[in-house]
DNA sequence: GGCGAAGTCCAAAGCGCTTTGGTGTTGCCT
DNA sequence: AGGCAACACCAAAGCGCTTTGGACTTCGCC
């Protein structure tokens, strides 16, 4: 069923039912109950293709991945993010589109993105430090928001992102609080904007307290269970170990906990750690006390929130760019204690 | 940069153009040449949406994410699957389409896809036993194929899926070398077709050696590490607890692995498991040798081989159905030991 | 009675591509 | 010389929608 077809059959031209059904006002209210009853009754739905040719927008969001190698890992957010996302699409008639690029090719996958009109914006993930794609962007001529915030970057930009920073020098102030001194950090990649801002954290609550970063205590990497385990059987194996662990995301901490485990001590008496928790759908930490102290936000949250960005930049690409900072909240659970004297 | 352009500044007509870009017969190799080499200089991209409109064809595939409340777990295999179909996407040419869709609305959600003409194709993921997607889609008329398959189901279609039967009942059988006799199973929801196929290879194995399953050792529920855990924890309280778990996801391992320690006993010797493993790649078990003893089987290469067959059923809509069937592969690791006697 | 303003409706153009059904030109063969 | 392919190109229609720029009624008002 075509537009062409229904309106023949209700003896209406394509105009007419056309405006009746996108509730344009010159059409009178009977011909438009009759349209709307029509188009139900056919399950009449218009091709989104040809709308958008004619309108020239697409309703699509793209999101692009950025594929480093083969092997390389696919970010363990990025599922709950797009679910929270598609669900923001869904309710306001949009579709998500997405893009696997190879990362030395991104800026010609945008370029092409936008010249064959596939969507109407990005969003833009995992932005690193000076992050060229906002450039890009820009200059392409294609709305965005940002997911994160990349440093070093002069113009501005729609973004939302966790407090990254406030959220670790809260955690590490309540280390700090119960006693511990060394505080080991086990983070992401720090030319990632966030493992940067967290580790900024980390710093500037011990400065605080007039303590100098340790760099035996600071690890970086992808953020894998194996590699959590790793770093933490390390560290604790030096002559001064760590006593406390801020961890960066929550597969990490799994790692963590294994090797305290493993040596014999336990979570929150001998060695506590609080980690970052993206409430991951498969990786929830319920139940009355958690069992890992935590900064916690919702990235799906994040994803519902940043998609409402997204179209708002689309419906008005003019406005004054909107930034949402989410603060973390932090967690009380079984990982923490007060540190051995 | 457009067709029209493009053909007024070559002094061609659109015709020609568009033939020659689309590699048709009927254009002088030289004119051709011409063409190429001013569509490169330009940047020109056809519009997808024109192209879309003009040959009823979309070039891309769709992927229906079912949403049960707000609440759902995101599967994590998501993210690792989608890497891998993307990747076979990209390189044909094609776009992926995500819709987030409430699970009671599945059915109108794909008369919509296909009368909107969003997609030429569709996968069709986490089927359940007498899934009733496939007689839908098939009544629809949009091409599409299944990740795993849908027991019941009587009607061909085009499936991938890896030997769950088999590979459970090969991981049993090497639990039952090893002198385990009582095989706890963690499994997820049994309405899963995998998970049902999963508890059919165990049983299968116990039936050979002549024993019996205890309805008490086995466990469904959705596949995260506090299940995991509880359900090990619970299990190996009892009187007469099992000496060996297969447990359906690396992340429920990650629980079992916790409980199992927590009261002191170490994987691979007093406890034996053996996980399933998608090769989730934030979670992979390398290393000379892995942690966890495994049936081993990519869920992106999986993602790889399904795209290329959804993309062979539109090119060759009537072409007799295909299957894949991938033999997971047992990989020997440290959570595994001789039954303690 | 005439006129302007609403109120309804419509024909046709246009979005940027593909494809059909040609036309005109060569070159070869008889 | 005539006929016929083969070759190289093109005008125009069509994909299914939206939107522009009217046209035709009806109504109220001077």
């Amino acid at each position: 069923m075509n537009l062409r077809e229904l309106s023949s059959l209700l003896g209406l031209s394509q105009t007419t039912v056309s405006r009746a059904l996108n509730g344009y006002k010159d059409v009178s209210e009977a011909t438009r109950a009759r349209v709307l009853a029509a188009a139900k009754a056919h399950e009449y739905r218009p091709n989104t293709r040809a709308q958008a040719l004619a309108t020239g927008r697409s309703r699509a969001i793209g999101h692009v991945i950025p594929k480093i190698s083969t092997h390389a890992m696919v970010n363990p957010i990025f599922a709950d993010f797009i679910a929270g996302a598609g669900e923001t699409y869904s309710q306001a008639g949009y579709e998500m589109l997405i893009s696997v690029v190879d990362v030395d090719d991104e800026a010609r996958a945008y370029r092409s993105i936008k010249a064959r009109g596939l969507v109407d914006g990005l969003i833009v993930s995992a932005p690193r430090m000076n992050d060229p794609r906002i450039e890009l962007l820009d200059e392409i001529g294609l709305p965005y928001a940002v997911h994160g915030r990349a440093t070093g970057t002069e113009r501005p930009y729609s973004w939302l992102d966790v407090n990254n920073r406030r959220a670790f020098s809260r955690a590490a102030e309540f280390l700090l609080d119960l006693g511990h001194r060394r505080i080991a950090l086990i983070n992401g990649h720090e030319e990632m904007d966030f493992a940067h801002r967290r580790r900024q954290g980390l710093e500037m609550a011990l400065a605080a307290r007039g303590l100098a970063p340790d760099p035996a205590l600071m690890r970086q990497d992808e953020m894998t269970e194996g590699y959590g385990y790793r770093a933490a059987r390390e560290m604790l194996a030096m002559p001064d170990p760590p006593t406390a662990f801020l961890v960066s995301s929550v597969i990490c901490m799994l790692g963590v906990r294994r090797a305290v485990e493993e040596i014999g001590l336990t979570l929150g008496r001998e060695v506590s750690a609080i980690t970052h928790d993206d409430q991951l759908s498969y990786l929830r930490d319920d139940g009355p006390v958690p069992a890992f102290t935590a900064t916690r936000s919702s990235v799906r949250e994040a994803g519902q929130r940043l998609a409402r960005m997204v179209l708002e930049r689309i419906d008005a690409p003019d406005a004054p760019h909107r930034h949402e900072l989410l603060e973390a909240e932090l967690i009380i659970g079984r990982s923490t204690g007060p540190a051995p004297s």
